[in-house]
RNA sequence: GGUCCUAUCGUCUAGCCUGGUCUAGGACGCUGCCCUUUCACGGCGGAAACACGGGUUCGAAUCCCGUUGGGACCA
């Protein structure tokens, strides 16, 4: 038996904006096919575009990959400008001699060929067999220029680029995911494949880069599939082998449209600003097009990697579903000791260094059910550090009376700080009628944690101070 | 417009390959009850889907064909 060829995966970003969730999507997919088959995992940045293409972007896409713990085997490093791996370069741009080298070489072999045709001319050969109900395609007319005709108007200075001959052909491939899917090559017209010999386009540069890392198995978002018989037809010219192929559906949003702005956030970035944890955006985006063979919902990333069969994933594309995203981050926050939710939190709520940790993590205590993403901390705890704004009338629970409730206030005042008596006396007086007054005086809110909890946080003066300041209120003392 | 992909509750999905165990299972969301001073958490329930039409078969969510819908790509 031949030696196994060795797994290797890729995630091949263009740093064209932040980290697209679709982009991290299929990182996580490649990473999972990898890490379950024992193969290797590589980054590859697709910085052919001068234009779009930014360092900050590039910075924003290492940096959330990592931060996604979707760490890679080969790829730029992290802080230098060096790569890890043998097959680098890892950006396109630091590997056009090797786009130049294969260009030349189908040039050389006649399989491509120099095109001069004008753009406008272009568009109305388009026009025209739309019209005629047509699939557009290039009609070849440069194909027969001869070499004579091309090195005058290349010196001529006439602009020009470099097409691929097509070859008339049925191109069939298995994908992993789909099964036997095919395309007619003599539909798609002769394509560019280059703008010049030192710029060639997305469809050729992968071909080369795929070939040349020895990439195994291309997996990437469907919306890739109709590229695929092209770079097939490339490989076969130049006489590579053919990975393997897996196209992932899409995410999609609410108007089953691709994932876009106008829904939701759509790069990690944003998410992670928000106070997503990493595990939570893993987990779900995992189970976007993908599901274990049993119900479980909340899976590890060691879990994950057991579970994972690229069989198993799903062939139609899948809707973004905010809710569960809270619901699955809410679940990991609830899993989080406290004391490991403190540094996650401070960049939400800095205050929290100033006070003890032991305070901090009593107001955690009193947040972390309550909180769907790091970010609800905020609102939920503002009262602790600021005295609390409300109307008197809050203070009375359901019909009870004004005097009744400072009564009682008052005596809570006398029990302090003994949470058990207090309790015994909200017993014998009537639950509400104590505790909802006591909740109110301390949080001044209608909604928030229970009163005995927000005591364990507030020092036992500012209690105080909270409950007298209530009965101020009820008495319309200072014109509260 | 052409090509390709695709179709189970509102959403994510199990089941489909290897037809009967499916009066279709789970989760989010929605909703009722319980717990509870409020909210949240938690617990127990409920409503909610096999796109449609043909065929194959004793029998189809499951296999085949078509229609319709959705999506992607091409410029």
């Amino acid at each position: 038996m031949p030696p196994k060829k060795p797994i290797r995966v890729r995630i091949a970003p263009s740093p064209t904006g932040y980290l697209h969730i679709g982009t991290a999507r299929t990182a996580l997919f490649n990473w999972l096919f990898a890490k379950s088959q024992g193969g290797s995992f590589i980054l590859r940045i697709e910085d052919t575009d001068l234009e779009r293409s930014n360092i900050a972007f590039e910075k924003d896409i290492i940096e959330n990959l990592r931060w996604l713990g979707l760490t890679w085997d080969e790829g730029p490093a992290l802080e230098k400008s060096e790569y890890i791996g043998d097959y680098g370069p890892y950006h396109q741009t630091k590997r056009l001699a090797s786009y130049e080298k294969y260009i030349k070489k189908l040039l050389d072999e006649n399989l491509a060929y120099y095109c001069f045709c004008a753009k406008e001319q272009l568009e109305e050969e388009r026009q025209a067999m739309l019209s005629q109900g047509m699939a557009p395609k290039y009609s070849g007319r440069c194909r027969s220029l001869t070499s004579e005709q091309v090195q005058s108007m290349i010196t001529a200075g006439d602009n020009y680029v470099i097409r691929f001959k097509m070859p008339s052909a049925q191109i069939t491939f298995k994908d992993m995911i789909r099964g036997s899917v095919s395309f007619d090559a003599d539909l798609m017209g002769d394509l560019v494949i280059a703008k010049n010999i030192q710029t060639p386009l997305y469809n050729f540069a992968v071909v080369i880069d795929d070939y040349e890392m020895n990439i195994s198995h291309v997996i990437r978002g469907e919306d890739h599939l109709a590229n695929t018989p092209k770079q097939i037809v490339i490989q076969k010219a130049l006489g590579f082998n053919e990975p393997q192929y897996a196209h992932l559906p899409l995410i999609l949003d609410k108007e089953r449209g691709k994932m876009s702005k106008r829904f939701a956030a759509t790069s990690i970035k944003e998410y992670r600003d928000q106070g997503y944890l990493p595990k939570t955006l893993i987990n779900f985006m995992a189970f976007l097009g993908w599901h274990p063979q049993d119900d479980r919902e909340i899976l590890s990333n060691e879990e994950l990697i057991k579970e994972f069969d690229i069989k198993r994933v799903q062939k139609a594309g899948a809707i973004f579903n905010l809710e569960k995203l809270d619901w699955l981050n809410a679940q990991y926050i609830k899993t989080l000791p406290d004391a490991e939710l403190l540094p996650l939190l401070l960049p939400f709520k800095p205050q929290l260094k100033d006070l003890p940790e032991r305070t901090a993590l009593k107001i955690i205590a009193t947040a972390k059910d309550r909180l769907k993403k790091l970010s609800d901390f905020k609102s939920l705890t503002d009262f602790f550090f600021t005295m609390p704004n409300y109307n008197a009338s809050l203070l009375l629970w359901k019909n009870t009376a004004k005097d009744k409730t400072i009564k009682n206030l008052k005596t809570i005042l006398q029990l302090l700080p003994d949470a058990l008596e207090i309790k015994q006396f909200a017993e014998k007086e009537g639950r509400g009628e104590v505790l909802w007054p006591l909740r109110v005086a301390l949080s001044g809110k209608d909604i928030s944690p229970g009163p005995f909890e927000i005591m364990e946080a507030l020092e036992e003066n500012e209690t105080k101070n909270r409950i007298n300041i209530a009965i101020k209120k009820l008495r319309g003392d200072n014109g509260l």
